[in-house]
RNA sequence: ACGUGGGUGUA
């Protein structure tokens, strides 16, 4: 049994969701019981293939076999209906886990102040983290990303920032993802010098910038037509040893095609094939986009072969 | 022993 549910677990992890079906119809063809922690692994695989029917159903089996679900198992659920557009599905399953006495803990409350987010009710969002701070469940650097990712998006950037010297203030402020989310934030609403200043806060305060936070700003300067400059940032970023990866390019790509600089896009593209990165269908996606745009169609071919 | 939440590219 131990065995069993270890070995299902690291199916589950690995995402060899059929072979943890199979291990899964076996075990209970065995009556080898699982753990919370293997139903909960079990749980997890299924909401990543946003299969919620199956999850549900055997989140109903754990109970029939009087396992007992944990704040982690109902955690997960709540993820996965809140990232499958069932938000009152997730509600329900914060109802029912409070009804059976487990409390929600900062996890949940995150997790709900994200789908919050995702429903665009962000002003619920805010009340909800009045809520957990009231419960003596303090915000930590996921709350507070998840909340500025929400703000910016909404347009509201200023609340955002204010909210980041809140979070400063209460002692974090030194976490790379905030950065890159608030960075975004300012790229989106065009404030490129809004975003360098972050950019440059990032080193100031010891902390190690990221592809992600090159990727992000690289996208704010191609969005104003600045591709040049997000060109420079690759070297920049080369420089400090990080690696580009496929949204880098991409990014870049889609900055020189909506110059119509397909040259350069198509320069770009060789590059990244040369380098061992490989385009996928957003690559494609713009450089079609950005061909078609022009108008060019025999370069479509030419490029597209040339990507073989 | 093992399981849960955050950021970047395409209209």
């Amino acid at each position: 049994s131990f065995t069993y549910n270890l070995v299902f677990g690291s199916l589950c992890k690995i995402g060899k969701i059929k072979g943890a079906k199979n291990l899964y119809g076996r075990m209970t063809k065995l009556g080898v019981v699982g753990n919370v922690v293997s139903y909960t692994s079990f749980i997890v695989a299924l909401c990543r293939e946003k299969n919620l029917v199956e999850a549900k159903m055997v989140f109903s089996e754990m109970l029939e076999k009087d396992v007992s679900p944990d704040v982690v198992t109902y955690n997960t659920l709540i993820h996965g209906f809140c990232g499958n557009g069932q938000f009152e599905d997730a509600l329900k399953m914060v109802t029912e886990m409070i009804a059976h006495g487990i409390n929600p803990d900062i996890v949940t409350y995150t997790t709900v102040i994200k789908g919050l987010c995702k429903e665009r009710k962000v002003e619920e969002a805010l009340e909800l983290l009045n809520v957990m701070n009231h419960q003596g469940l303090h915000p930590d650097k996921f709350t507070y990303s998840i909340l500025f990712d929400g703000l910016c998006k909404d347009g509201r950037l200023d609340d955002a920032v204010r909210l980041f010297n809140d979070m400063k203030g209460s002692g974090f402020g030194d976490d790379i993802v905030c950065y890159n989310t608030l960075i975004d934030g300012f790229c989106k609403m065009g404030d490129m010098e809004g975003a360098y200043r972050l950019f440059e806060e990032i080193s100031e305060k010891g902390l190690e910038r990221g592809v992600v936070t090159y990727n992000t700003l690289m996208d704010g300067y191609c969005k104003i037509g600045k591709s040049e400059v997000a060109r420079e940032l690759l070297c920049d970023m080369e420089r400090c040893g990080l690696g580009p990866d496929v949204v880098t390019y991409t990014t870049l790509v889609c900055g020189y095609c909506k110059e119509g600089n397909l040259e350069q896009a198509g320069h770009l593209l060789d590059e990244m094939i040369c380098r061992g990165l490989e385009p996928d269908g957003i690559t494609y996606r713009v450089l079609a986009d950005g061909i078609r745009r022009k108008g060019v169609f025999q370069e479509a071919e030419g490029l597209l072969y040339h990507s073989k």
